[in-house]
DNA sequence: ACCGCTTTTTATACATGTAAGGAAAATACG
DNA sequence: CGTATTTTCCTTACATGTATAAAAAGCGGT
């Protein structure tokens, strides 16, 4: 981390690679093979240098893939025309965040790691708070209003990509089936009349229809208190 | 198909450990020791075997943990008393799940698995569905309420939990703290405005009041028909 | 008893992330 | 110049999940 600002050079080894040079190359191979192909032992080959020098420049795989994601936010987190009523405001940032997300499913390891919090997304961080702010809510029920939204949009991605990973490279029947197969319909009246719609009705993207009950459920809560947390902390 | 009354024994060599042995030693470590511990190379010492002589018993890891968290949930997962109010049917029900899953945070892997569709929770969903479709929902929709309810559910839970593992082995500051410091708040007012109240407003448990602004938003599109939300397609 | 057939168990091997320790390449100071 | 210091890089080693193939243990039929 010395500044490159600083005229005099910084003392020890010179570096070979840089942080940059890592994230650029990871990428390219995740965007040319895969998100499996990225290994650490791959990465420095393709670099010319060995495993462990990487670990000088990432801590480890696991912020190597953040940074991929922080750099994927930055290039693709376009950010979108703001309508004029806040409510929409909401639903376009989250919406917004939640199809850049989709298109890349890669990243379902990483985005239960952290809150998410790189720099591309805090903008849209700030038109739900802002959005829900200006439709009344105080600022606290407003934080945990995006915590929600967030809840749920993370929950969303996760769970549709990894069933649809584990769909691909499981050829058993799914888990799902086996247990719908067996269900009582004396005991499970609703699930065992859906039985049979429901693939069809679970494979429907309904993310954003879900994205607006939630947005007018978080609003209804305008007048009332928080209620239980209203307290100071 | 043989027949049933005869108990021939099956060709083959016989088993010498059975899949619910491997399950409970499993359990067991990871009860006393923490799911870190649990190998497959340990798990067969304990039970006195090798590692791949568990693979005719399970298909994979990813799979015992799967077994394990659906023997978690018919132990841990009691049915709550339900409320004559549907849509309070829907929260209990909901709130159920969510607090035996939050007890128990080694899940998180496993739980973006499938759609954690084991016999034992099944009652819940079909509480969700009847308390949705009692409250007027027609079924398609309650469908998609529920899986909003458990994109919301399973969101809070990962998030949550890998959040408090990463910060638990990971002891420089936080990612999210680097970022907020560097907050333009000419840019991101509200975030600046928010940033040192953030910890502590995210380290607030509201899981139950964003289930019920999910749920009462949900409810709120019983009048409309499904939706094509205007002007998306 | 021997032979195929089936299923379970074992032995061996490999890819992967990464810990540990030492070698290399630069500067700083004498 | 030489020595210490600092930073980067390389070598080696280990734990883990699991693929592969061989061995073992039971069966019925001959």
């Amino acid at each position: 981390m010395p500044e490159p600002s600083a005229p005099r050079r910084a003392p020890g080894r010179p570096p070979r690679i840089s942080r940059e040079e890592v994230i650029q190359t990871a990428r390219r191979i995740v965007d040319t093979e895969g998100v499996d192909r990225l290994t650490m032992r791959r990465l420095a080959a393709e670099i010319g240098s060995t495993a462990m020098a990487l670990y000088h420049h990432v801590l480890n795989k696991e912020e190597l893939l953040v940074l991929l994601l922080d750099d994927y936010a930055a290039r693709n987190l376009h950010r979108p025309d703001l309508p004029a009523r806040p409510e929409e405001r909401v639903i376009a940032a989250a919406g917004a965040i939640h199809e850049a997300l989709a298109d890349c499913p890669w990243i379902v390891d990483v985005i239960t790691a952290d809150d998410l919090m790189s720099t591309s997304v805090l903008w849209f961080v700030e038109q739900i708070i802002e959005g829900l702010i200006a439709c009344g809510l105080p600022p606290d029920q407003a934080v945990h209003g995006y915590r929600a939204i967030w809840y749920y949009t993370a929950g969303e991605i996760v769970v549709r990509t990894t069933a649809a990973r584990r769909r691909q490279d499981d050829d058993r029947p799914a888990y799902r089936d086996r247990v719908f197969a067996d269900i009582d319909p004396s005991e499970l009246p609703h699930l065992a009349r859906l039985a049979d719609r429901w693939p069809s009705l679970t494979a429907q993207d309904t993310y954003r229809a879900g994205l607006r009950s939630l947005v007018n459920g978080l609003l209804a809560d305008r007048r009332r208190p928080t209620g239980d947390t209203a307290g100071t902390e």
